[in-house]
DNA sequence: TATTGTTATACTCTATAACTATA
DNA sequence: TATAGTTATAGAGTATAACAATA
């Protein structure tokens, strides 16, 4: 008789969690295209209205992303009229991002849209039970210190 | 008075679900590399352990995977000697694929690196915490329909 | 020289389309 | 003509390395 491995690999916690995190990611991403937006882009409209950085190698940094990625992200901000990129009077190498007023309303429209996304889970669960996903899951964020889209 | 728009996206479920998985989903593939493997190879693996399937074009239907890449997964797995190919002999366009006794071991050895992880996590949670986030993940897999990684 | 932002280039993953062999 | 598998090609997303401006 050969060896039975029925520790199936597609039971355990591990395989579920990153299967359904892509899958939400994903339908996350289908939900921005309408804004022409991709995750990432609201990753850093989240940074700026969270006052966490200004420059573009702080914002690099806090995301885990490469600086030139920031780059191209706020080039595509900045043409939607998003974002403002401003010279550092006290150091001109630095630029300074801010919000616009239509930038912020763009960063509200998508965490709507994650509300939604919210939901549509949260109709498959009992109250309880997305209560216990809610809490574990924002333990784990802290535990894992997550503050930004990887 | 500017609007302030505090449901931040980063304290979403969305965020934390999709941001967890693919931060699990880089561990797992980063605990396999010394294996020289991709989790895509596993879930192959584990489609053929699991006799869900045999031909390449039901396993990238099962998969949802495009048929090419099957191809090369394939190709990675036979050379290691994990899975043998047969041509059909009632129809010899298809190539029915199978585990070896290597094939299988490894597929164990994959599923025991997942539930290293599933430990690694359940350490940041109190034991109810663990059982509720178990608990809500599979009733999610079951209701996305999640047989595979996607 | 060191640092900020930018541009150029390359790599990984995966899909689509073209092709071969069987049916 | 249709289908299973394969090969060739292309695209998305992102990183690394080379470069320019400023310190």
């Amino acid at each position: 008789m050969p060896n039975m491995n029925d520790a199936k690999w597609t039971e355990t916690l591990s395989f579920r969690l990153s299967t359904l995190g892509v899958l939400v990611a994903d339908q996350y991403a289908e939900a921005l295209a309408v804004h022409d937006l991709k995750p990432k882009h609201v990753g850093l409209l989240e940074v700026l209205g969270s006052g966490l950085a200004g420059s573009q190698l702080e914002i690099a940094k806090l995301m885990r992303v490469a600086p030139s990625l920031v780059v191209s992200l706020a080039d595509h901000l900045e043409s939607m009229g998003a974002i403002e990129r401003l010279r550092d009077p006290a150091d001109r190498r630095r630029q300074i991002l801010s919000l616009t007023s239509e930038g912020r309303d763009l960063l509200a429209e998508c965490t709507a849209k994650a509300l939604v996304l919210d939901a549509k889970v949260a109709a498959e669960l009992t109250s309880s039970q997305h209560a216990a996903l809610s809490e574990a899951l924002g333990r784990l964020a802290a535990s894992y210190g997550l503050p930004v889209r990887k």
